[in-house]
DNA sequence: CAGGATCCCGAGCGATACTG
DNA sequence: CAGTATCGCTCGGGATCCTG
């Protein structure tokens, strides 16, 4: 942890960013339409999709398909890079939905301990 | 992908946030003092890595120990908790590390073929 | 030595409106 | 349908100064 841990991090910042994860999950080994991902995944605003699948494919994650239709459409799909990155990032997406439960609870002691600007009413 | 998965990217972006991942790289499994890790992690402010490592402790990823001696000593370490997520995370590090050079190239090959705002002389 | 308190800038991102 | 363009706000986080 030390010199190019600065490149990796910078990898890890991708993959932790707003979206990113989520998009990655959405695609998973299938292709789909842009409105398709939008739907799959609750809160995004389009801008953000548009956003973060091109980032995605700028890195070689995810490969874009326009088909020159009326009306357009586009498809998005994992590289086998992405893939690769799927997978990778399954074990920690996997610890995350095992021990959001612990990590909550041991939020709420450390919370209950200390004080902390206890709620007035202004 | 679709309900408590904005759950399981809150963990995520915890992971993905700028410092996080260095820190508990650094602390492994081995106890350090808040100068150790600072001085491990080069680009690191104090204030971060005080922000950081309370928000580790209170996950639960990390302990705290105080000494009161003097000049005062603070010892970190992974909990139990936050051993399992360095193992959970150790694939997507590795990831990172094996295809930084084949996230740059397609980078470059990107860029390359969008001129996108060629260089100026202002 | 370890960190609390402030100030402040800019990236990130949501909301909205327009287009091929 | 699948974007692009703008505006504006939030807040992450660096710099700096102070303390037990």
């Amino acid at each position: 942890m030390e010199t190019e841990d600065c490149r990796v991090r910078e990898v890890l910042d991708k993959v932790g960013d707003k979206w990113s994860v989520s998009v990655i999950g959405v695609l998973g080994r299938e292709t789909r339409r842009f409105s398709e991902v939008k739907r799959a995944i609750p809160g995004i605003s389009q801008r953000m999709l548009t956003v973060t699948l091109r980032a995605l494919e700028r890195d070689g994650l995810v490969t874009r398909t326009v088909y020159a239709t009326v009306p357009p459409r586009v498809d998005y799909a994992l590289t086998a890079l992405g893939l690769t990155l799927l997978d990778s990032a399954w074990p920690l997406m996997n610890w995350a939905l095992d021990h959001v439960g612990e990590i909550d609870k041991a939020r709420d002691a450390y919370d209950r301990q200390r004080p902390e600007v206890p709620p007035q009413q202004p």
